[in-house]
DNA sequence: GTCGTGCTTCAAGCGCGCGTGAAGTCAACC
DNA sequence: GGTTGACTTCACGCGCGCTTGAAGCACGAC
């Protein structure tokens, strides 16, 4: 099995690693075991940085990914992950719903010609997304 | 045409009157007229707030939201609306893709019954999404 | 030995997006 | 005239997600 330290973790996957000891400090990046003091991932967190990445993106916060990507597999930590996870795809949903408007918008008002967003398309007498 | 004051536009659209002042010394909600001292937008206001909140959710910065909506209809403001639209879009998409992408991994996990979201679909042999 | 490199911890600082509190202004009402 | 209430500006504070800096340790090359 590969390990890696910070700063072959940090150069893979682009992300400093004053933030990856940040995050493993949150409970985002677990399983760092220690030789000679050092952090030492396994190859997986290659993956689960990815993962971490992406839903910050989708507006998650660090808790709530820490939350999403606990390892405790106890009865208790099962029954909260899938409670926040119901919580959240709702959420999802509506934040991909939003962005898909948004990018219709701003699609839609290049391509009329107009230079004011805010009077362009979205004066729209349908009355769609805002 | 109607026009708002700050507690009226604030309560119709749930932002707080902090923010709504904040937003219009970032450029995010000119045309606030005063009367008396006091700011009072016309009702379209309301539309551009939608707009600004849903940019936000978006993943877009005040200053980025507050080019996007500039009324400058100046060739030169023109041009530089095009060129942060036609960066934008393919964020967008992107945004959306990943988004989408995480929904069907914390969907999927749910559904397959295990606790542990990082071992679980994504650990997929046909290495998708991560 | 000692130098450089790459890590360690700890504390402090920073940028963003606001929220909060103090002190003043203005219009309306009693 | 006095009070009330909604506003004003200004300065400071806060939470989040890091970044930076200082001081120190481990290890290999010279």
């Amino acid at each position: 099995m590969r390990y890696l330290g910070i700063g072959e973790l940090s150069r893979t996957v682009g992300v400093r690693a004053s933030a990856l000891r940040y995050w493993e400090e949150r409970g985002l990046l677990p399983g760092a075991r220690r030789e000679a003091g050092r952090r030492v991932w396994p190859a997986g967190a290659v993956r689960r940085v990815a993962l971490i990445r992406m839903a910050q993106r989708a507006g998650f916060t660090l808790a709530e990914i820490a939350a999403l990507l606990n390892d405790d597999t106890s009865p208790g930590a099962t029954r909260q992950w899938r409670e926040l996870a119901a919580r959240k795809l709702p959420e999802l949903d509506e934040h991909i719903a939003q962005t898909q408007a948004l990018r219709r918008a701003v699609a839609d008002c290049m391509a009329c010609g107009c230079m004011n967003f805010d009077q362009c398309v979205l004066l729209t007498p349908s009355g769609e997304a805002p």
